[in-house]
DNA sequence: TTTTTAGTTCACAAAGTATTGAACTAACTA
DNA sequence: TAGTTAGTTCAATACTTTGTGAACTAAAAA
C-alpha cells in the first residue's frame, strides 16, 4: 500500500550505495546487490518485503525476483513470526565467511585448466612452459596452505 | 587478407572456450577472455594480430580494442622483429601470479566498508554485530598472513 | 606517388540483462 | 463469500554491453 520505507541517515545512504557498487563488482545484479547492502546498513537487521521494495523504490517483481535469488545463493533467510503472514529478511553476515573461503578455492578450477594446458603444450617454448608451471605451483601451494590458515584463525578466535 | 588463422588441434579449442568461460565469470569481456586463451593454448606464444582475428573469428574492430585493453591491464605484452612492422602478441603469464595476489588483497576493498558499516550500528543487534566483527577479523587475518605466505613460497621456490 | 600493410576509430546493429507493472495465486480474515 | 495480505510470474520495455564493418591514419614498399 503506502509507504513502508524505512528511514535511513545519509550516511547509511552512501554506506548502502558503495557497498552495493562493490558487490555488483563481485558479480552481483544490481537489485540483489541492494538488498544485501541494506540489510547490513540497516538500523534493524530483519526486514519485510515491503520495507525492502519502498526503502530501495524497486518495483514488487523486481524485489521478489532479488529475494528469491538471494535465498537460494543462501546470502539472506528469513524468520517469521508467530500470527504474521510476512517474513522477516536477514543478512547471513555468518555464511560470509564461508563465501570469502568459497571463493579462494575458486583457485583450483582455474589451475586445473591450467594443468591441462600444460599437459599438451609442445616442448620447445620452455620458458613459456616454465613459467605457466611455476604458477601453478603458487596456486597449488595457495590450496595447500589456505586452509590451514583458516584452522590457526579459528584456534586463535575461539 | 586471406586466412592467417593457425591450426590448433581440438583439444586446444576445448581448453581455449573453457578457460574462456572462466575468464569471463573473472570479469573479462569475451574477446579479451579469448584472445588471453588462445595465447596460452596455442603452440605457437607469440602470435599477430591478424592470427588472431582470424582464429577466434572476429572483427578488426574488436580483434583491436581487445588487445589494446590486455595491453592497458598488462595482461599481454608484444614483441617486434627487425625489418617487420607487425607485432607479435603473448601472454605475460609472469604476471598471473601478481594478479591472483592482487585479487586476495581486493578483500581489504571489501573490509574497510565493513569497518565503516560497523562503527555506525546501534549498539542493540548486539548478535549481528558480534557476527560482522569476526568476518572482519577474519578478513583482517587473511590481510596479514597472505603476505607471509607469498614470502614463504618464494623461499621454498627459489 | 601510389599501393600495401598494420592497424585505429566510431556509428550502428545485435545480443544480453534488468526492471516494470499488470494479472495472477494462495492463504488468511471478516 | 468477498476482501485483504503477501507475495509470484511474465510479457513488454528500457538499458547495457559487445561486436561489426566501413572509413580512416600513418608508415613503409613499389
Amino acid at each position: 500500500m503506502s509507504e513502508n520505507s524505512i528511514k535511513l541517515r545519509v550516511e547509511q545512504i552512501e554506506l548502502l550505495e558503495k557497498l552495493a557498487v562493490l558487490l555488483e563488482k563481485e558479480g552481483f545484479q544490481p537489485a540483489m546487490a541492494k538488498v544485501v547492502a541494506l540489510l547490513l546498513v540497516s538500523d534493524q537487521t530483519e526486514l519485510t518485503f515491503d520495507q525492502i521494495q519502498d526503502t530501495l523504490s524497486i518495483s514488487k517483481g523486481a524485489t521478489s525476483q532479488a529475494i528469491n535469488q538471494l535465498l537460494s545463493a543462501n546470502k539472506i533467510e528469513y524468520k517469521t513470526k508467530l500470527g504474521e503472514r510476512k517474513r522477516y529478511f536477514c543478512s547471513r553476515v555468518m555464511s560470509w565467511q564461508e563465501d570469502v573461503k568459497a571463493d579462494l578455492n575458486n583457485i583450483s578450477n582455474f589451475n586445473n585448466i591450467l594443468k591441462q594446458i600444460l599437459q599438451q603444450r609442445p616442448d620447445h617454448t620452455k620458458n613459456f612452459n616454465q613459467s605457466m608451471e611455476r604458477l601453478v605451483q603458487f596456486m597449488d601451494y595457495l590450496n595447500e596452505e589456505l586452509p590451514v590458515l583458516y584452522r590457526k584463525f579459528e584456534e586463535q578466535h575461539s
